[in-house]
DNA sequence: AGGCAGGTTCTTA
DNA sequence: TAAGAACCTGCC
């Protein structure tokens, strides 16, 4: 067990900020997450202390980069105007959250996944789809055999009717051609952390499948461009009742996408109480 | 029961 | 920066 403790990490509020599927609560104070074909178990400790199930050299190497914790969010959230009452709420009610570095594979699958969506059926097709032809990784604390999420290769040799069983819906044709795009270029997606925001946002749109929001969900998600600003219906919601449509700071301060995840955040707690 | 869900594509003007 | 319909399926 490694002891964590950082300032501004809250994996309770990440794993409700809807940036990632695969990251959920197990028990009253523990998380499960599977990335990058490993499992890693987070247990909550007292004093904002979380204790990581992993090697020091898996949390060096994989963890540490997933989560972000070379980046200093405290002044993100100090280039907040201060007079923007709500955004400072937002930011204190969600400061724990990071904007995970995702795997660009899975990150694209799983937002094209989601587009018209809601969460618990995003996170059931993602799950179908890793048990059906992702690499096993043993089972949880309940038996529960766990996998992988599969490879741009395993997808891709999936027929439409396999693609389907997995709920995927209208989307299979998407799923099945953007697979075999990245398989058959296995430089594709990671040639991409090259390109400048521009380039990277029109790269992604053509993806069969990828429009604008997705595009920019996985940017901010796994090419960690902190201002790429996903729009989608609760952030639409937000920017008209509080910004008359639109949001103000964009190309005026940076990281707008970790304010994105403040407001959504924001908004997801106030739809739970 | 039936609308809606973290959109995108396709059609039509 | 053109609107509007169609789209699969499961959740609420």
């Amino acid at each position: 067990m490694l002891k964590i403790k950082t300032k501004c990490f809250d994996i309770e509020q990440i794993a409700d900020s809807g940036q990632c599927f695969r990251l959920v609560k197990s028990t009253a104070n523990s998380w499960q997450l599977i990335a990058f074909s490993k499992v890693l178990n987070i247990y909550a400790r007292e004093d904002n202390t979380y204790d990581f199930d992993c090697s020091q050299d898996d949390f060096n190497h994989v963890w540490s980069n997933y989560f972000d914790l070379n980046i200093d969010y405290e002044s993100i959230i100090k280039s907040i105007p201060g007079d923007d009452e709500y955004l400072c709420q937002c930011s204190r009610v969600g400061n724990g959250i990071r904007i995970l570095k995702q795997d660009p594979w899975e990150a694209l699958i799983s937002f094209i996944i989601s587009q018209r969506k809601s969460i618990p059926a995003i996170r059931g097709c993602i799950e179908k789809l890793s048990a059906k032809c992702g690499e096993p990784l043993g089972s949880d604390i309940n038996g529960n055999p766990l996998f992988a999420f599969p490879t741009a290769q395993a997808i891709a040799s999936l027929s439409m009717e396999e693609l389907n069983a997995c709920g995927l819906g209208y989307r299979t044709k998407y799923i099945k051609r953007t697979a075999s795009e990245v398989y058959n270029d296995d430089k594709l997606l990671t040639n991409m952390f090259n390109l400048n925001n521009e380039e990277l946002s029109k790269a992604l749109c053509e993806f069969y499948g990828v429009g604008t929001k997705v595009a920019n969900c996985v940017m901010l998600f796994a090419y960690h461009r902190l201002d790429a600003f996903p729009v989608d219906v609760w952030i639409k919601r937000i920017l008209d009742t509080h910004y008359n449509g639109v949001f103000p700071y964009i190309g005026k301060i940076k990281n707008v996408g970790v304010l994105q995840q403040y407001m959504f955040y924001e908004a997801q707690i106030n739809k739970k109480n």
